[in-house]
DNA sequence: ATAAACTCTGTAGTAGTATACAGGGTCAAC
DNA sequence: GTTGACCCTGTATACTACTACAGAGTTTAT
């Protein structure tokens, strides 16, 4: 048989079951092919996208925002207009955060080196990483 | 009056004021001060540390993470070898990220690029990059 | 042909993270 | 000295993202 059950790639993709019906009815994939005896049945290829979508959960894009990533690409209805904009912000987005978490790993790598010795703890202040950044900006 | 009121630091950090007081019975900040009658006062620097909690969730930090994060400057007491341990995870998990965000950036970066002109969007596969990553790793 | 291990739908429950409200006290200003 | 904007505690509700059944059908292995 062509195509995998659904234990399969929730195995594969390193999620539960039910998370995986989850996503469907969320729209976050697409609903599957099903057997004749009503089981779905997944490409290969829905692996590679649920791991993505736990892959940018833990970067901090909520479900909603997932969703916005994936439909980048799969819509060719949509403007390109539209889309190169969404594009552009949602890079803009991405670039916020890798500036955020290098300030903060940075504080970090500093923390590590002068905390080798015997110095206090509580004069690295890892509260400044954040601090010095874009503003007050929205999130 | 020395200090801010639950409002003038919810406000400066650009959250609600229920936040701060659920953040204060969750340990992500101390109790502060009280007035004579009763009202929380704000130091100044609260509002950092208001203010990191909000970025740092927003790049997928559990309060749970962020409490561990924050406890790694304040912890004097602590074996110095288990806060650089822990100091060190960190900068791993926060190395990861940025090369997940680094690659989403760059195949969204290219996704606009492609797409300038008439490619079909559905070519330009962002699933691809969170893929080549670091294999199957939790989380 | 039966047991174990899967699948289905549908509904309910959980954990984490806020938010809202009720009932009451406090402060500033007119 | 009363009105409106604050603050308090405590409880309840909401939203996101799962996770766990219950009750029933299917597939696989023995």
């Amino acid at each position: 048989m062509e195509g995998l059950t659904i234990s399969k790639i929730a195995g594969g993709a390193g999620i539960g079951i039910e998370t995986v019906r989850f996503y469907e009815k969320e729209g976050l994939i697409d609903p599957p092919a099903r057997t004749p005896s009503n089981y779905r049945i997944y490409p290969e290829s829905d692996i590679m996208r649920l791991r993505f979508i736990r892959r940018a959960k833990n970067l901090g894009f909520t479900l909603k925002e997932i969703k916005e990533l994936l439909s980048l690409q799969l819509d060719p209805q949509a403007s390109k207009a539209e889309v190169k904009q969404q594009t552009e912000s949602k890079i803009a987005d991405i670039g916020r955060k890798i500036r955020d978490l290098t300030r903060m790993k940075e504080v970090l790598e500093s923390l590590d080196a002068c905390c080798d010795g015997q110095g206090p703890t509580s004069e690295c202040p890892i509260l400044g990483a954040l601090e010095t950044g874009h503003g007050l900006d929205e999130n």
